[in-house]
Order: C-alpha cells, then sequence, then structure tokens
DNA sequence: TAGATTGTTAATCGATTAACAATC
DNA sequence: TAGATTGTTAATCGATTAACAATC
C-alpha cells in the first residue's frame, strides 16, 4: 500500500520510469514475481538501493517472497501518474515535432497528441495522422476550448522562451521542451528538458575521455 | 591550461554541456568576461560548485576577474571533444530517424550525418538532404569502408540491442540510443541514451506530484 | 518450522556548499 | 596598493550501501 506522497529526490524520482519499463517488459514476458536481488542484476542497481527506492512510496513487497511484478508494476505506474490520460500539443511542425506527432507509441501510456502550431503558412491546415497543424495564433485559444496537460516546445531556440510563457499563462502545466535552451517558468509549471544537444555532447565527451 | 583529465564524476559531466551552451550565447552576445558568481545567477547553480567543476579540468580563471568568456568556451568546447569532426549513421529510419537526418543544428559541432539504414524496401534507395538510405544488410560494409564515429539508434525497441552488437563488432565506438531499452555493451563502447518515454513519465510523475 | 527476502536503521561514500588564503 | 575573485581546503549535506531484525 502506497504511503501519502512526500518529497522523492531527483536521483530516485529518474530511477522510476526504469523501474516501470523493466517491469513492463517483465510482466510480458510472463515473469510473475522478482526479489530485489533479481532486478538489481537486471537492472544493473544494487538491490539495496532499489529497496531504498521503493520504500519512499511505501512497501510493495512481502518478506520471503519478493515483489509480484504485475502488482508492482501497477504501484508505479500510479505512482508516475501514467494511469492519467494526457493531452498534448505540439508546438512547432518541423522535423521533430511532425516526428512527435507520427509516433503512437505513448499513445499506450495514455500520452495523445491533440494539435500542432506554427507560423509556417505552408504547413498550416496541413494534418499529420489526422493531427491538425493550427496557426500559432490560435494557440491560446485552443487551450482555452480543449483540455491540454502537456505542450511539447520543438520550435527554434530563440521561440521558446516566448513561447513557454503564452503557454503556462494560458494554464498548460506541462512543458516538455526540445529546444535547447533552459526556460525559466513560475513555480505552478512544470519543465521537463529534452536536451537533444547536450546528449551528443556528453556522448562526444566519453568518446575522447582517456 | 586543462591538466590532464582524470576521473570526472557523472554530476560534473552532465554539467558541462550546459556550460558549454550558455557560454556559447554569452559570447554570442558580446559578452567578454563572467564571474562564477555572475554565472552561478544566470544559470541556477552555486558560485562554489562552478569553480569546483572547472577545477576538475584546471584553473580556467584569474583572481580578482573572472573567466574570460570566448577562452573558457573554448577550453569547455575542447573538454567536450567538440573540437573534433564526428561521422554519424542513424540506424532505422522512420520519423526519429528521418527527423534526425533533416536537423542541420548539429553540424555546427561538428556532428556530420552521413548514411541512415533500413529494412523497408520503400525507404532504401531514397535520400534525406542528400544523405542517402541504405539497406540495413550493407551496414557492416558502410562502416568498413567509411569513417563511422556515432550510430544513432532508432529502431523498435526489439531491435535495438542487436543492432548496438553489430555496430560495435564493426568498430563504432559510441551508441546514441534512442529506443526505448537499456543495451548491453561491452567495456570499450559508450552508449548515450535518449529515454524520450522516460522523460514524459518523469514530467507526468511531477505533474501529479502533490 | 526454516529459509528467504523484505523494510528499515546505521555506516559509508561522494557531491555540494562554505570559507579563506592566494593572487591578479 | 586595495578590491575582487579565483583555486582549493574543510565542513556539511544527501545519497548509496551495508547490515539486520521483522515477517511472510
Amino acid at each position: 500500500m502506497a504511503k501519502e506522497k512526500n518529497y522523492v529526490s531527483e536521483a530516485v524520482m529518474r530511477r522510476m520510469p526504469k523501474y516501470y519499463r523493466h517491469l513492463t517488459d517483465m510482466e510480458k514476458a510472463g515473469i510473475e514475481r522478482i526479489s530485489s536481488k533479481e532486478l538489481s542484476k537486471r537492472m544493473g542497481l544494487t538491490a539495496s538501493q532499489i529497496r531504498q527506492d521503493f520504500n519512499c512510496f511505501g512497501g510493495f513487497g512481502q518478506q520471503g517472497y519478493g515483489y509480484n511484478v504485475s502488482e508492482l508494476r501497477q504501484e508505479i505506474q500510479k505512482i508516475l501518474g501514467l494511469h492519467n490520460e494526457y493531452h498534448i500539443i505540439i508546438i512547432g511542425a518541423g522535423n521533430l515535432g511532425q516526428a512527435l506527432a507520427n509516433y503512437t507509441g505513448f499513445e499506450k501510456d495514455g500520452f495523445f497528441v491533440k494539435a500542432l502550431f506554427d507560423i509556417n503558412p505552408r504547413l498550416i491546415g496541413m494534418s499529420i495522422r489526422g493531427i491538425p497543424i493550427y496557426d500559432i495564433d490560435e494557440m491560446e485559444s485552443f487551450i482555452s476550448e480543449n483540455e491540454v496537460h502537456i505542450a511539447a516546445i520543438c520550435t527554434p531556440k530563440e521561440k521558446a522562451q516566448e513561447a513557454a510563457e503564452i503557454l503556462i499563462q494560458s494554464g498548460v502545466k506541462g512543458i516538455w521542451n526540445f529546444a535547447a535552451v533552459d526556460i525559466a517558468v513560475p513555480n505552478q509549471a512544470i519543465v521537463e528538458n529534452v536536451h537533444l544537444s547536450d546528449s551528443l555532447y556528453t556522448l562526444s565527451f566519453r568518446m575522447s575521455d582517456d
């Protein structure tokens, strides 16, 4: 039974999706139970860390038995908020924006793309998988008329901050930022960055590291 | 003057691209010098941490003055290995693979996409921005005949591990993994993961966190 | 019951912050 | 020189690991 959710460290939070991913794979593979020790081998963590992590949220296991894979998966699904449905809009219908819109893999977790927005007249009016591309000027009214939980910012980096401000003012709570800038936002908003260039630089660093 | 590069913690390593990004922006904005204190405000870190971070690599500053933006940027560029040129191939020419191939933003940092590989006969023979899409069966011979530093894995997750193994056997050192699996690799290879689903789950978690 | 493995407390390790002497 | 700010050492904080009593 999960405890009241208190403060969870960044480190723990970043491991939760990984647990969820592995548990989903295990469930699919028909594995019914797993001990923290087995799981630690599988995931490259320590058994101790796994038990500590889970105990941030309450005990999910049983002494002498371990964890029931399906149950544990379901608990973590709830912790991650993946029992909810999320509506996403994509700001910027360039390469990346279109690729995100085309990708259906997030729908199984309840994430649905509802619209894209762009300034390019050639793109406006088109659609991707039936998802319309609108003029960026219609963004605010779209948000007020439709429930939008998350906005993925796929604009050039110069436009990202401005877009974020409008989005947050319009009531969007979650920003999934793909632009290569650090966006400043008020407290109530949440920004999750996907800095592809940072990731590539890190790879470069480790490749030249000796 | 940069010291011999020793062990650098994961935490420090992950901050280096961010420094590089901010310094590049500052240089572009014509800022000549900056103190650790000013930089700390700008980046949301502490001045102490910034000085500690830089001292992993040797001292780049001057007492009483601070840091010269251009010089510091150049030092970090070298630390990150961004003075080199990298050849990238993309495995999987679906939405994401194509988006990456279309994106030119990494070229300014010396990353060039040389080819894509896929199993889909409809895609094989086509090209993106002049970059050819080849049959996946030609991957090994392409690598042996061309210098390939980095392979971006954009395949479905079921194929990612196998692709990684072939790539590493063929001599590719860096794997930029976009598939939603944790790839197991031998020591000499380096994997940098971009787990978009993990990122989205984290966003969901923080949005439902109260 | 005996064996296994959790949940949890205590010990260790590493990263961040604070402080200050060195020095430009 | 005096003021500013680094480079670096010491103190603190937090995260990971180890240990073990609780218990299935």
